[in-house]
RNA sequence: GUCCCUAUCGUCUAGCCUGGCCUAGGACACCGCCCUUUCACGGCGGCGACGGGGGUUCGAAUCCCCCUGGGGACGCCA
């Protein structure tokens, strides 16, 4: 086989959808693994739809989920002359023809079909007139009829079939002169050698007249991998109404890119019991052959659950650059608090999204604590005086403001209380934090500094009910 | 309705091609126990599936057929 060259390619006419994102993944993922070329192409022939704020949001997904492309973006509405010539070729050469018929016509003989049970297609009429009426017309591929049927081999669902009389002579130009999709995406695929198309399983039925138009038009027919749909949990197909679609609404949900990227590749692939994939491993030990025939629910829970095992192992620092946003969303000013990447060093064991990070390090920022209510009435009561006032005693005194150190100290109150670290513990997290979840003591302690955490305590001996 | 695709725990899946290693493995979720200064993390254990019916075979989750379920397509959208 000639060097791979595969491609995504999107209709601008929304957000990157995170089945699209899954499709143009696979695609990414061959060309890096067999050293092959990953092509962009933006479909935007529907120059009613498409925006270019679309293609931006499009690329900017890309971007953050680290799908690098080798060529493009090229643009169809770039390359409508190429199409127009195409058209007339194929018209000069008698494999396409005019259609005046309307689209109201067209829409009651679907309807008629329809209801009686047979499969819409359109009935030829305008095939064999030679007349030219100046009227508008779209252009029609003539189905060729040299053939009963045409297979092709699938490379992950294998050989299919479709009978020719399931097929109908397509539109390739529409009556206000633009190319149709199932043409120029043939043209397009051919002219920049694409020799694997792999995309979405919605497309299975298109590929037969795709083929042909290939045939038609002298190309070389390329290779298909299908890939299954992704369905929401009510085995729909998945919508806005399953929750979010769109790539970036991850982002905004605190999810990492590599995270949705591992999430994705294990949703209709796998190898073996492995569930853990970098980028790295991804390329390395993607393949077809493991792509799944079936079409797999999104399962957001898992989503999370990688999320939080790519939080936990992820670099500090770069988490904490992530996080500053999802902190001033909240409103949090974090530019006089604790060292951010010591914050979130507390965290990462207890987060499963950045969003939750962020509730989690808003207390370490905060200027006064508001306590919980529920909370203070347990723990910060009249009768936890005297611990209050041994802990600033001691950790006045406490010189090592770090684990070891805050542990000596702790030792002598409990020595001169005479409770255990719990009874210690539970009270003062109220006073530092607010409530009564939140990281180990001494972190808390550590993190927020001795002035820092001094202040909070005495904060609470006024705030004793 | 017609055509195409598809079918292992609730979900993602391993196993299927090259039948016996499968009293069907892993992961998420859920439940229990342990660890523990809280919440988590972690560890251990549990719950839980070959859609149904026919074949073929000494033997079928694995091969064949039918049924059923699910998805997709049927546009002057892509």
């Amino acid at each position: 086989m000639s060097d791979l060259r595969v491609r995504f390619a999107p209709s601008p006419t929304g957000y990157l959808h995170i089945g699209g994102a899954r499709t143009a993944l696979f695609n990414y993922l061959l060309a890096k693994k067999n050293n092959g070329t990953f092509v962009l192409r933006i479909e935007d022939t529907d120059v009613e739809r498409s925006t270019q704020e679309s293609v931006d949001a499009i690329l900017f997904a890309m971007d953050w989920l680290g799908l690098s492309y080798d060529e493009g973006p090229f643009y169809q509405t770039e390359r409508f002359d190429l199409y127009k010539q195409k058209v007339q070729e194929m018209l000069d050469n008698g494999k396409a023809y005019r259609c005046y018929c309307t689209p109201e016509e067209l829409e009651a003989k679907r309807e008629k079909a329809m209801a009686e049970g047979r499969k819409p297609k359109y009935d030829g009429t305008c095939r064999n007139r030679t007349d030219q009426p100046d009227a508008p017309f779209v252009v029609r591929f003539k189905l060729p009829e040299d053939k009963e049927e045409t297979t092709f081999n699938d490379r992950i669902k294998g050989p299919i079939t479709f009978r020719h009389e399931e097929l109908d002579d397509l539109i390739i130009q529409r009556s206000d002169g633009t190319p149709t999709y199932n043409f120029v995406v043939v043209i397009d695929d051919a002219e920049m050698d694409i020799n694997l198309i792999i995309r979405g399983d919605d497309h299975v039925n298109n590929t037969p007249r795709q083929i042909l138009l290939y045939e038609a038009m002298g190309y070389a027919v390329p290779e298909f991998a299908h890939v299954p749909m992704i369905l929401g949990s009510d085995k729909k197909r998945l919508s806005k109404r399953h929750g979010a679609t769109s790539v970036m609404a991850y982002q905004e949900m605190g999810i990492l890119p590599e995270a949705l990227i591992n999430y994705l590749a294990r949703l209709g692939w796998s190898c073996g019991d492995e569930e853990i994939f970098s980028m790295a491993d991804l390329i390395e030990k993607f393949s077809l052959e493991n792509v799944g025939r079936a079409a797999g629910v999104f399962n957001p829970e898992k989503l999370n659950w990688l999320n939080s095992h790519y939080i936990k192992t992820g670099d500090v620092s770069r988490l904490a650059e992530l996080l500053k946003p999802f902190l001033t969303a909240k409103g949090v000013d974090f530019s006089n608090g604790p060292d951010m990447a010591a914050v979130v060093k507390t965290l990462q064991e207890r987060s499963s999204t950045l969003i939750e990070m962020a509730d989690g390090a808003a207390f370490y920022f905060a200027e006064t604590i508001e306590y919980d209510e529920k909370a203070r009435e347990k723990f910060l009561t009249a009768d936890q005086a005297d611990l209050f006032a041994v802990v600033v005693e001691q950790l006045e005194a406490c010189d090592q403001f770090n684990h070891d150190g805050l542990d000596r100290a702790f030792a002598v109150v409990m020595e001169k209380t005479g409770l255990k670290f719990g009874k210690v513990a539970q009270p003062l997290r109220v006073a530092l934090t607010g409530v009564t979840a939140s990281p180990s003591i001494y972190e808390v302690l550590e993190v927020l500094g001795k002035d820092r955490s001094l202040r909070r305590i005495k904060a609470a001996q006024q705030a004793l009910v």
